[in-house]
DNA sequence: GGATGTCGAGAAACCGCTTTCTGGCTTCGA
DNA sequence: TCGAAGCCAGAAAGCGGTTTCTCGACATCC
């Protein structure tokens, strides 16, 4: 093991350059004039002792470390990936730096997980679609400042950013209703998940307003397999009436769709096929998918944007929901 | 703005048990026997007051913060995702965190950025896979402990974990040849992706091993829309008699596939085509596209085993590659 | 020309912890 | 019975910066 070297402190710099660390620091932070004499000196030392100022110390003594913490439930959702990339983008742009949990799924470890890394950090952003409300609520108020992702939490006292699904789901019914459509199927997600229950409220909305419309609530999850393997009660739903299904998400219309090819199944001919998220494979699906497009991207510009103003120690903004947009493709089709 | 109470320090703890700072820092690490009286008080005032120890003051003392940083080119690259993931799982199991920071494949950030990064922490992965070697040289030297992913160094003191992309092409293609197969195509990846090197060194490699196997190199790229948009040069070369296609990754050979079936070209009747990576879709690809396998997660752990070791002054552990392991499923068949 | 004000550099306090040092007390062996 | 040896709690010295405070030098103004 090689030794290394200690790393040059500010006293080395100031003694090298022959001046206090205050003129050190002055000139390092550069909000107070300084001697140009000086500032070139230190410069000069700075350089040749390689020094960079220990952000560990600067922490302590600014009470921040300009870093947020991100924690999720599952590092390889879509939604997710897309999301911390647009808020580590945006955090870096103004020198902050993300650092992400993954509490692999374990429900009863977010809290402890979004604790310590809150603690860590100067804020948190927190997606916990199956924590209990009561829960998350604890949590929030003592963790502020935070952002909450992809939940509602009516009255509570922190910004959410997030996806009206309710809205989506009636968007994307409207389209199939457009399409002839009376008779759907919803591929529900995971029954603890809060965003299904969005789902399923935009579906119970639906199905109240248009008397003449019937969905039928099928069991699913939300990975590839699951709707691979969901493939059954959806052909039994069909066999039942039904023309179309919306699926979850993607990755559950993504097999569906899969396994209905394989089953022989015409898409859409014999039944329409619509997933949520519109991840990037979409368009590439046989037949391409109909999603409804959710800004993953720009979705993390603005759970940063609401952050920084709190960090900032700014007004808890209001919640703000991204209308997915219909993607019509080929999966979903005039009923027959 | 609310006001955010001064959160309690170590010195009121010890004010409100009636003992000295050492002994609340003792209790709180355990590592000297106290006397149980002063232990069960303090442990009354911690909880009493809800203190909790400053991350930036520790850190400060210890020279260290339990912190570990990624850096990317891109975060939506499901391969770095998957590292990423497998990397901050098996760092926190060791009550270590992951920082993660996004070049956006901006090559001339990446040294500034990972310099920032690793600064911050304690360690650094590097994900650099476009960085002129000798920027990447001076860098692991620079900012050591570091692990370098999916790159070759040789001679470099810095343990590598990678993918050994030489023997996947190889492999491929030994399965490509069994099933009759002469002449194919390989759309390469971004030119400056070292691992597109490695891929073309493997192609030039199988091509000298066996003088009746043909390779054609076509320019593609990584993304889905690079395989979408390579389909004429890729039917071009099959007009000339390849019968093959080797995709850079899997994105490619899902838009390759996407569009081939659009033109209604036979897959794999009329050509086959193969992917790398082996992406959750690959399987639901239409036809489920054969793939050289890629473990992911477990590379983000052995990055994590090997970083650890370096972190607590160990030796410099030696390169591991990863072979991919042939996943052959229905969009390779054999050659007409 | 002396009182006043301004500017800028150095000394020192401080951020919140850990760890060494110090010294009082008990315990043990001779 | 007394000195050496342990043991343990408190005092204090850092860790590496920032920031307040102090003070000298110089300019300004009656």
């Amino acid at each position: 093991m090689r030794e290394r070297p200690r790393a040059a402190t500010i006293a080395d710099v100031a003694a090298h350059a022959g001046v206090s660390q205050a003129s050190v620091s002055r000139v390092l932070n550069g909000k107070q004039s300084v001697d140009p004499t000086i500032v070139h000196r230190v410069q000069a030392s700075i350089a040749a002792l390689g020094y960079s100022p220990s952000v560990a110390a600067r922490s302590l003594v600014h009470g921040r470390n300009d870093t947020i913490a991100m924690v999720v439930p599952d590092l390889e959702n879509p939604l997710f990936q897309g999301i911390l990339k647009g808020l580590s983008l945006a955090a870096a742009s103004d020198g902050y730096r993300v650092m992400v949990a993954d509490t692999a799924e374990r429900v009863e470890d977010e809290e402890a997980t979004a604790v310590e890394a809150r603690h860590r950090c100067d804020a948190l952003v927190l997606c916990a679609p199956r924590m209990p409300e009561q829960r998350l609520r604890r949590l929030v108020a003592a963790l502020a400042p935070v952002v909450v992702v992809n939940r509602s939490l009516p009255d509570a006292d922190v910004p959410i950013v997030g996806i009206d699904y309710v809205r989506g789901i009636r968007d994307l019914v409207d389209h199939l209703r457009g399409l002839g459509h009376r008779h759907l199927a919803y591929v529900s997600g995971p029954a603890s998940s809060a965003s299904n229950g969005e789902r399923l409220r935009g579906v119970a909305e639906v199905e109240a307003a248009y008397p003449d419309l019937r969905i039928d609530v099928i069991p699913g999850g939300s990975r590839l397999e699951d709707g691979y393997a969901v493939a059954e009660p959806v052909l039994a739903a069909s066999e039942a009436g039904a023309t179309a299904v919306i699926a979850f998400n993607d990755l559950v219309a993504f097999g569906l769709l899969t396994r209905l090819r394989r089953l022989g199944v015409d898409v859409p001919g014999a039944l329409s096929v619509a997933g949520f998220d519109d991840v990037p494979m979409a368009e590439y699906a046989t037949p391409s998918l109909t999603s409804m497009s959710v800004p993953r991207i720009e979705i993390g510009g603005q759970v940063w944007a609401r952050l920084r103003t709190l960090i900032a120690g700014g007004p808890i903004q209001h919640t703000v929901l991204y209308r997915p947009r219909l993607e019509a493709r080929d999966s979903t089709g005039p009923v027959r």
